[in-house]
DNA sequence: CGCGAGAACCTTGTATACAAGTGTACCTCT
DNA sequence: AGAGGTACACTTGTATACAAGGTTCTCGCG
């Protein structure tokens, strides 16, 4: 729902702050439970409490802080719940997605695709991690463009940001890296073949995967997750 | 269950307020285009500026406000390309929750829906238009939270706001109430006999029948729209 | 020594003053 | 009279002071 994101990234203070905050709570520099003090926090940063508290409260409605009157802020747990019901959103947009991509994907668009599958493989070859990651990310984004629903994506983002907080608690290593890859190249084959029902298979097979090894770090890092507890909700007529 | 949102509603200043304006613009009694000033809402309410300024936050992030720095802030206009992101983001959720629900309902679960369907019968009966879009809402809450993804209703919820701005703009006749009121029933029907596909398949002929009131009435007042002139892609970091 | 009450320090919530930038209207100059 | 530049009135962005509430530590009393 962003609207002009160009400008917001640096204009203001606040915004350098959410993205620093916001990379801190995903790699888990910032652990969940950890207390924030809009007051620490804006004398590090040398600015006023002002634009720390809109950035809290942006990452509060995003899931990532837990605000709390009168007592504190904390980074907020994972909840196993949450992670579930992106994963569910993130499966059924991009299932219904790459239908429509294999409906309409052009020969350019294709093409493209298959410079992204090239690209990949480069990064797999040298072992980037972290290059590997942001080429999934450009992967998932650029469907979504093909199927003609690019506005969908930042909302996949912002699950997406729920499901990637489990993942950066572990790297993967390289032979999933690979399997990530190979699922990669089945989806744009599909695609390429204008294979709805194949493509739609592929995507939710590749997304099964990732959503596997969440649930497998999520088991080795409990203590970094809250049991189902809260559905507090913020939405009143 | 959930810990403490009933204090959360009617806590801050700033939440009533929130409340409010959100009414105000999905019902229309804020039109599109129109300015708001912090401080004259401030003055208005009687409070100060600052939670003024966070409810505006937390409304431009919700695609509801545009905030021009230096500029003003002023009531989003409709955009055709959000509209149709959210149509196919409610479609693609609620059409895979609705099977995992024919799947899963309880003997009391369906036993709910089919109560359901009996108060919208009644308000159907009495013409109160109002009433029957809370039902509305209600049913398509009940069957997220029987598919076993209720915390995916928020997200739902959010997305709809955009769908329900345009469906403010007219009243919908009795005999389309009837219409929808006939596919809720053909969904209970779906789900109480346990079938995913024929659920499935009513759920999108719902939705989309919802949809193509709201494509009527978009082209009947164009003016409250804006022309999605690019697909502006943002470069996130 | 144990326990309770109170104060000090912490938190977020709110109000207000000031800073920076933009559009407009008016005033001045040609 | 017309055109251009400047000052003003408005906006949001930021900083800071105060208020309300909670926790915890400490001091006083039993």
């Amino acid at each position: 729902m962003a609207k002009k994101p160009q400008f917001e990234t640096a204009r203001t203070r606040g915004n350098r702050l959410h993205a620093r905050l916001y990379s801190d709570i995903l790699t888990g520099r910032l652990r969940p439970g950890e207390a924030l003090s809009e007051t620490r926090i804006a004398e590090q940063h040398g600015i006023s409490r002002t634009p720390v508290r809109e950035v809290f409260q942006t990452l509060a409605k995003e899931g990532l802080l837990r605000i709390v009157p009168q007592i504190g802020t904390f980074v907020a747990p994972i909840n196993l719940g949450s992670v579930n019901a992106s994963q569910f959103i993130r499966e059924a947009l991009e299932c219904r997605a790459v239908r429509d991509a294999a409906d309409r994907a052009s020969r350019a668009q294709v093409a493209v695709l298959k410079e992204q599958i090239a690209a990949q493989a480069k990064v797999i070859r040298s072992g980037d991690h972290v290059a590997f990651f942001a080429l999934d990310e450009t992967m998932h984004r650029l469907i979504l463009e093909v199927s003609g629903h690019a506005g969908v994506w930042d909302l996949i983002a912002s699950v997406k940001a729920q499901l990637d907080r489990v993942r950066y608690l572990s790297l993967e290593e390289q032979a999933w890296l690979t399997m990530i890859f190979r699922q990669h190249r089945e989806i744009v084959a599909a695609i390429s073949a204008h294979d709805p029902t194949q493509a739609e298979s592929a995507m939710q097979q590749h997304l099964r995967t990732a959503f596997a090894a969440i649930e497998r770090i999520a088991s080795a890092h409990a203590e970094f997750f809250e049991e189902e507890a809260p559905e507090l909700d913020e939405k009143s007529a």
